[in-house]
DNA sequence: ATGGGTTACTAAACCGCTATAGTCAGCAGG
DNA sequence: CCTGCTGACTATAGCGGTTTAGTAACCCAT
């Protein structure tokens, strides 16, 4: 009807572009990227005046624009695969994301993210965001024995860092990892110090690599500590297979002084059931989880946990990637945060049993 | 050196565009634009070779091209705004986000995610996001009294759904809303038929919407319910605030009978205090929750709650807000997923007190 | 046979930005 | 005086789609 841009009260108001900061300037627009981008082929006086009217009007480059042009799409995709009930009560993610927008802060790259319900499912994802040209570079967690997921990134060229339990082969994309043998080690030789000698391990999924690796590090200290004893249960991070493995364990003719659980959902579904059963925390058994989050410290008794700073993690991969985009070799993996123990009610010396 | 395409073991291949495809069909490029978006133009048999084509290839839109021509940016956002600590225990985030991706599903739209760590932070983000044209509409949550976000958000034309407790006011964006009050009214008729005259209300922060409207019905209901006593006690919805408060409350002369916790973090912090403090739940006091999440069902005593389909809710408002992208004019506010109460080990009645 | 209306397509402009190739003035060197 | 070079720009060709304005062929009615 009329002009949209001199109407008033009209919802949308136009964008501001290039061409609109060029014209400002009498100038033209590849003169404006030059300054805008820090290119030569402008003067120090005409770059300072450009970039001076973009400011002023509040300019914003068309992030689409700019993928369009050859470069990036100014966006890192993170992919979240677990039981969606897992998702929310598990601190992990959130917290792995807001380390993750710590680093984002101030670049003008954003962030995607999309649930998966199975690896096919996020594998499609990935080759969606790569011919979509929608994400730069993805962040990949909980790692696989022979992982498809990185194969596909690799053949497909997409950066990737992997949050991990080890460093990754050479010639591949980079791992920020957490030694989950070593944190385990750390865990059972405290428990072994405190006597105990039954160990009962509620772990995660068994293709999960740290997983396999935590449940190496149970079999191998039994081994070489001479324990009496020790089992690990595989679940799938539900409180319910949580619970049916606690009570598996308890139910044993001679029940395991110590249980560790590989999350906080788990130990928590497991401290319900030793208070069904009658089983008293720390009296009758210990129990230790790892990935400390506010949970743990809320129920009572108040879980011993192994704390891992997940907001400095999420935050140090974002970065691994953000410097992975600009390389173009693949940067060197690197050891993350280190997992400390924090001890809390739910451990005790074993009891001189009758 | 060698032309990229044909060199093998190259990272990144080359994209698949629409100009392979109409080259491969023998048909122009608008032909095949006609075709994959559903437009006339062509015939039924053309159409369906070009789209038998497009599958062979494994063809996706590039996303950033969509954007530049169609004016779509093919994503949502959502800010996150919460104290970081908060984020991870809620499953609320979590669950919101779930929902919105089984609505996106199927669609080739995404989501872009932020946390922001104030509201003017988050107007920012708002602000970049559009000029950059990196969204085609944002879910606004936790609204406020007089929100500053809503009125930037109107005022760039920014397509909003907001998830709320009441109805958006008209010719603005549309609100996903949850009825707070009669929520909070169903707790209160419980509680007062158990025998409960004294409740306690450890509540969110004041300036939220959703706090006030429960503290308002609380009030309300103490009034024409005859309550003997009742207060509520705002927090940031930090377990340490509900620690406090609670403390607060148990420490009256005669202390309240029940008590209802905006939030699990804040009930199970709560929790707690009710053991340290050595009042037993649910002989001495009962314990009512909002926000039914894993952890209200996992702890000792599992927690009496209002229990809502958060999944369901992020589900909903994100097709209300696909359904605002297409249409012209403002959508009615919808009244979201009820609240109802699943009565758990937490609650009981009243004990008769010497 | 002519005009008018479909139908099935193609050509080309355009979205905002980047990047490459040109243009032009000014200056140095032979 | 002509050539060559440099610095500061401009013109313009994409990037991969969408969309508008043709256009040619065909059918039907007059």
């Amino acid at each position: 009807m009329t002009d949209p841009d001199t109407t008033p009260g009209t919802a949308a108001g136009r964008r501001i572009t290039i061409t609109d900061i060029a014209a400002r300037a009498g100038v033209s627009t590849s003169a404006v990227s030059f300054a805008l981008n820090d290119k030569p082929g402008v003067s120090p006086e005409t770059r300072e005046r450009i970039l001076s009217i973009a400011r002023d009007l509040r300019w914003r480059p068309h992030s689409a624009a700019r993928a369009l042009s050859g470069s990036r799409a100014g966006s890192l995709g993170l992919v979240l695969n677990r039981p969606a009930r897992t998702l929310g009560t598990e601190s992990f993610f959130s917290d792995l994301i807001s380390g993750i927008q710590i680093a984002l802060t101030g670049t003008h790259i954003g962030m995607n993210l999309t649930v998966a319900r199975s690896v096919q499912d996020e594998i499609d994802t990935y080759r969606d965001w790569w011919s979509g040209h929608r994400v730069d570079g993805v962040l990949v967690i909980d790692p696989r024995t022979d992982d498809p997921r990185l194969d596909v990134l690799e053949s497909i060229g997409l950066p990737t860092v992997v949050v991990g339990s080890h460093p990754s082969p050479p010639n591949s994309w980079p791992t920020l990892w957490l030694d989950d043998a070593d944190a385990t080690g750390t865990v059972l030789r405290y428990l072994h110090a405190l006597g105990h000698r039954r160990i009962g391990h509620v772990a995660g999924p068994a293709d999960l690599e740290h997983t396999a690796l935590r449940v190496e590090a149970l079999q191998e200290f039994a081994h070489t500590a001479d324990l009496q004893w020790s089992q690990s249960l595989p679940t799938d991070y539900s409180a319910d297979a949580g619970a049916a493995a606690t009570r598996t364990l308890l139910s044993q003719r001679e029940r395991p002084s110590a249980i560790i659980f590989d999350n906080d959902i788990l130990a928590v579904a497991g401290l319900g059931v030793t208070a069904e059963m009658g089983v008293a925390v720390p009296r009758d058994i210990s129990l230790v989880s790892f990935d400390d989050s506010t949970m743990a410290q809320l129920v009572r008794p108040a879980l011993t946990t192994l704390t891992r700073d997940t907001v400095g993690l999420g935050e140090r991969a974002a970065r691994l990637l953000l410097a992975q985009l600009d390389s173009a070799e693949r940067l060197p993996s690197q050891a993350g945060p280190p997992l400390t123990l924090s001890v809390r009610a739910s451990t005790a010396r074993v009891a001189h049993s009758g």
